[in-house]
DNA sequence: TCTTGTTTTGCAAACGTTTGCAGAGAAAAG
DNA sequence: CTTTTCTCTGCAAACGTTTGCAAAACAAGA
């Protein structure tokens, strides 16, 4: 008839202070075992469930975090979510999600809104300005993924190292014209690739042309692949996963085939088993990024911010079916209009006549 | 430096009562228009947050839902959840995410721990066993999406009509054997899609041979792949996008050609344009599913549960590159075994056997 | 038996809001 | 100049916990 029952309600039934019964739950070592046997017995056969909202205003403590990410409609975000999830349930705590549609505004709001309510925040990939940030950082307790401001604390997913196996192994192949197909521009990640492709690319003297995807999707990378197939590049680093599939459509649309005529490398390992071939990409751990994350927010809970840290984890080059030689410079890539449907061409390897 | 501004360090500052400014945020309608600028001008100033706990615990309400899927991982819950999320918004709530892992123990404590602490939940293509859900449903404020229980409130994706003129179409390009491809047996979703092949094949005297994929993955679909196509069948049905995406990628490695030896349509639309041939599929509305099931648990706040109700958002077939007239009987499907990729060993020819 | 020390429990005050009720003015009506 | 009616604001009690402090119960040492 009443709703749910409360501490209190628990209390007189059993005809002891409510504090007796808070104990049983918080404190149980302060009590008689058999006394908090009780007050467990009497909670489960209730239904007893603690107020969240009640021992979050005594204890000032909220029991959640707050997620933003992006666009989690983006393969990238979803186990990022799934780990931070999962890890801050075992530790008690539940997570809120927002979504920021890749708005610098929508994601400033959202970060006042939810601070408050929260133990702290963890903001994946922001598109807010430094400075902001910066600010932001100074009053909340806040864990950025994927953007690297100074004095904030930051976990970074880096690729550059794999990247240079990948120029390396791109190199051995036989490779000296590479493209590296960038994604959103504002995007950390993004400029961190671009320059990890810019620098080691001199090691083994390749030339690398830049495209760019913008917005970061599997269309807008589709649209790219005539002009990147067609600027002689033998190879091609993603700025991720999608765009590399992206990509790979597009290659397949137009006869180019995937690894003979052009290499290509996703990055993010988020689709690489789903392709065909099955795409070569950069592994990078979110799951290990997500929880150390979470883990940063539920450490020392009373500080007002969190002390600044920069943690790197390290991506590693996984080569599947999307890496080969270089073709013989005897028989150039041309582009080849499709003649009935585009399927007849590209993706399936070993039934072209032409190699 | 005391931490955040609260209601009554504002009132004490401006030497009104804390129930003025409180009135100033909640019911300014009550106040003088220039106390309700006062107080606001020296919040702003103070840069004060309401206190959402406090104010949960006074008026009862949680301003926030809880949405509970069991994988955010699989291409068709995040869109779902960015519409709840944007919608909820919109209202003024915040969603509390969480993931079940398929695991239904998991979803029932997930369920009891999250209803407290919010306005209400909901729980896509819940795993519980109907009794379960019947029950929770009566203590609980609770829309279910992609479930269908008796006097709960579910809203459903129905692809059954869209099922029905993906047959016609099929029959209409000649093909009389189709395969369903099912996917998580427990799925309200599969179920109810296998039998609308079931039902539907008969009025165009279509023979279906049944397969499963469990777990519904890329992987456990690509697996199936040669058995599908070694079943006789010209054209298949998969549950949803993810599977209809697996078995192309079999079907590729083992050198079947799509749509020329086997038509394929999958369900849900998440992933069809990223396939290649793009994914002839079924398109449903999960936005729309969202935010009726947002709606619904914001409407009368006060109840305890939600009144049973049963609505659906219907599917529509759309037609891309995956579907297409049966190949002639002179040209028999045979596999062709491929040599550089050992998937297409072991591929078994000679029917299944299957009721 | 009387201290003394340890467990175990209860009391009551917080935590930051909201809100029913009532008081204080001010305006309107007589 | 009263009386009545409004408009605006304040008081204080709730909401369900937690927790410092003190009381009570019990055990052990003298």
């Amino acid at each position: 008839m009443t709703g749910r029952p409360t501490i209190t309600q628990l209390a007189a039934e059993l005809g002891v202070a409510p504090s007796t019964v808070s104990r049983a739950f918080t404190r149980p070592n302060l009590l008689k075992p058999e006394t908090v046997a009780l007050v467990q017995k009497a909670a489960e056969a209730a239904g007893y469930v603690p107020n969240h909202h009640a021992r979050a205003l005594s204890t000032g403590r909220a029991g959640a975090i707050g997620l933003i990410v992006p666009d989690i409609a983006n393969p990238f975000f979803p186990p990022l979510v799934r780990a931070a999830q999962n890890y801050a349930s075992d530790l008690g705590l539940s997570v809120f999600l927002a979504d920021t549609d890749e708005d610098a505004n929508r994601e400033d709001r959202l970060i006042s809104r939810m601070a408050p309510q929260v133990e702290g925040l963890i903001v994946v990939s922001s598109r807010l300005p430094s400075a902001r940030i910066r600010q932001i950082a100074d009053s909340q307790r806040v864990a950025f993924i994927n953007r690297d401001v100074a004095e904030t604390y930051r976990v970074l997913l880096d690729t550059s190292a794999a990247i240079r196996s990948a120029l390396t192994h791109l190199s051995e192949l036989g490779h000296r014209r590479v493209a590296y197909v960038g994604g959103p521009p504002q995007s950390w990640a993004n400029k961190q690739r671009h320059s990890a492709v810019d620098n080691f690319s001199k090691v083994h003297a390749l030339e690398v042309t830049h495209f760019s995807a913008d917005p970061g999707t599997y269309d807008a990378a589709k649209a790219l692949a005539d002009s990147v197939a067609a600027s002689g590049v033998t190879a091609v680093i993603a700025f991720d996963d999608v765009i590399a599939h992206g990509l790979m459509g597009g290659f397949a649309a137009a006869g180019v085939d995937v690894p003979k005529d052009l290499s290509v490398i996703g990055c993010d390992d988020t689709l690489a088993t789903t392709t065909f071939p099955a795409l070569s990409t950069i592994a990078v751990n979110v799951g290990a990024a997500a929880r150390r994350a979470v883990a940063a927010l539920s450490e020392n809970p009373g500080s007002t911010s969190l002390t600044g840290a920069r943690i790197i984890f390290e991506g590693t080059l996984v080569l599947r079916g999307t890496t080969g030689a270089v073709r013989p410079a005897s028989s150039p890539l041309t582009l080849e209009p499709e003649l009935d449907h585009p399927a007849a061409r590209g993706v399936q390897t070993g039934r072209r006549s032409d190699s």
